[in-house]
DNA sequence: ATCCTATATGCGAATAACTTGCAAGTACTT
DNA sequence: AAGTACTTGCAAGTTATTCGCATATAGGAT
């Protein structure tokens, strides 16, 4: 948000190879921000229209998606989410509450080896590169409210 | 297929509440032949038209879901899967390759400690109810043919 | 500072998945 | 055999996502 972070962003982005254009820096801000994942109405809903028309948010996000910047993350089969990748600590998975959306992050789980032990039971596979993990619940709000 | 295997089937979906309708039997006994997840897309190709509208494939495998006969599964973004839950292992997870969409199941992981590590660690919820885990990779004929 | 050009964007229209309302059909009880 | 509640088909609608193309602009070159 200050100025040192807004010029790092930009950096960022061109060092991933896009332009920095006023959309991309709002749509990367804003996934930072939120340091979780966001589905795309809620981005929608934040930068359409004005800043980021449509057909380009889904475009840059498949582009960020690309180039590593986001991951996209399973938590709604109606519409795709995606989170920032946060460097500092890249593998992890989330809580969902099957009510209200609310998102725990999870410590990561030991990635190595359950790929690997997946791969070792799997016959007709090469290769496991990658796996999704996410959990769903109430949280205490929810459970209060409907009690 | 045979004659035992359609009463019984029958007898299920009553059991369940439903009536036994030529639709339902077809689909209930495209998904348990499956023996793993399918796509609606693929689903739609099948009984589509003739046997079911697409209006009541969706409402059907709503239904199915809410009776616990079928359970969604989250392995693409752009459609949904369902597999038909055969009670004699419930719980298991899937390998999918991301090139041919070939599936393999893969055996249970310890779900009890796995969710009950998971709402230990989670201060803002009550309860953890389900979880999905999946993984993704390469299966040795894509790898083959990309050589 | 200005120019150039590849890259990005906006707009409109097109898909694709999924849902809804309602009138008509039928499985199953009596 | 008849009645009713549950199911279905059809048509129209909604929402997420994509595509084509003409215009705009970021960032390097001058």
């Amino acid at each position: 948000m200050a100025k040192t972070r807004t010029l790092s962003l930009k950096e960022e982005l061109r060092a991933a190879g896009f332009r920095a254009t006023p959309g991309r820096l709002a749509l990367a801000q804003l996934l930072m921000d939120a340091h979780g994942p966001l589905g795309t109405p809620t981005m929608a809903e934040k930068l359409v229209p004005g800043i980021f028309d449509l057909a380009t948010l889904y475009r840059t996000l498949k582009s960020f998606e690309e180039a590593k910047l986001v991951r996209m993350v399973p938590i709604d089969q109606r519409f795709a989410s995606y989170e920032w990748i946060e460097d500092e600590h890249g593998h992890h998975h989330h809580l969902v509450c099957q009510f209200c959306g609310l998102i725990e992050e999870i410590p990561p789980c030991d990635l190595e080896t359950l790929e690997k032990k997946v791969l070792a039971g799997a016959p007709r596979f090469a290769s496991v590169t990658s796996h999704s993990l996410e959990f769903f619940g109430t949280c205490l709000k929810c459970r209060k409210r409907s009690k």
